[in-house]
DNA sequence: CGTTGTATTGACACTGGTCAAGCATGGTGG
DNA sequence: CCACCATGCTTGACCAGTGTCAATACAACG
């Protein structure tokens, strides 16, 4: 995932990261990192250096035009969580994260439907949407009260995903993707 | 500005566009864009077709790049936004709203250093930092008592920047930039 | 002049934060 | 094997920041 800290030590973290995402695509722009990335599973990373991003500009404008179309998928996700922490409330926010986390961990693994592992802390879901750990143990108790999730020990069920989509205001957009305008090429 | 609507009629303002930005972006991913514009002020816009795009990606790799680099500034300063909305006050959103807007206007036109015009309305300004104009209202007239702005009819004069900066949690990102990988050209 | 949109202010309600305590759980070292 | 500890989870009581509702004041505009 990665994440900004505040100068009184709080912590917003801005997106959590799946297999064959690019990391840290703002040192384009900045000498150093404006956010900090840490892995919270095991995981492989393959690095490259910026001037590898001058020549496939060059040489390979179709995947560089790419890299455009990702970052505007970036974007939007980024866009709609800004909406979501400015006007939903608790409960909607940490509905619309266990969406995400799962949506993410499904391009990985098309096994995942309804059951997935949470490897997230009530403190780092907190720090996600915007609310303490105290009340992300009383909002996910609600949803599970209400029928929507169970939870057994780090593994979340959706048990009723319309409804949880709804107390999201969960937009899906997979749908509306376009990559028509792409230069051709490999 | 660009916004987005939410299924019970709020809105969430995702940013201020200025003179020199490039509008709509997202419109490279999607086929409807997922977000609204509308003009606050007189605008001219210059228009391009998507397919332009694929035909600078081939022939002008550095006008690619460069995009690319601007695409990642407004994700950092959405980010920066998204700190502001999780993790601070109302006050504090409030005060990096305006810097943020007086630093926006500045690149027009080098003339503005503390006074610029404000054009949004209260409501508008509640709807970009997640507050009720109400609440808007209050703030403002706190950080006037506090001697951080002075207001009058639409004009907002920054009368202690520095401590503004403070309560804002601000972060000047301009000095970080380096472009010092992108590949040669016009 | 009415009308409409915006700003201002007060009283009150409620969501979410704070503080504090008690429980699990799993790892560690004796 | 067991006491110990650290970390994270759960719950309750109380509080503060922000939202809601309502009334008034202003200004622009037809």
């Amino acid at each position: 995932m990665s994440y900004v800290l505040l100068d009184d030590g709080s912590r917003q973290i801005l997106r959590f990261y799946f297999p064959g995402d690019i990391l840290a695509s703002s040192t384009l722009a900045y000498r150093k990192s404006p956010e900090s990335i840490v892995a919270l599973t095991d995981s492989s990373v393959s690095p490259f250096d910026r001037s590898a991003c001058a020549r496939i500009a060059i040489d390979h404008p179709r995947i560089m035009a790419l890299f455009a179309v990702l970052n505007q998928i970036a974007h939007v996700t980024l866009t709609d969580r800004l909406a979501a922490l400015g006007r939903t409330s608790a409960k909607a926010r940490i509905a619309a994260l266990l969406l995400e986390i799962r949506n993410g961990m499904r391009q990985g693994d098309r096994a995942i439907q309804l059951s997935f592992p949470l490897v997230l802390t009530q403190e780092e879901i907190g720090d996600a949407t915007g609310l303490t750990a105290v009340h992300v143990n009383r909002m996910l108790r609600q949803l599970e009260e209400e029928g929507k999730i169970t939870r057994q020990g780090g593994t979340i069920t959706l048990v009723d995903e319309d409804r949880l989509c709804r107390a999201a205001n969960y937009i899906d957009r997979r749908e509306g993707l376009d990559l028509s305008w792409l230069p051709p090429g490999r």
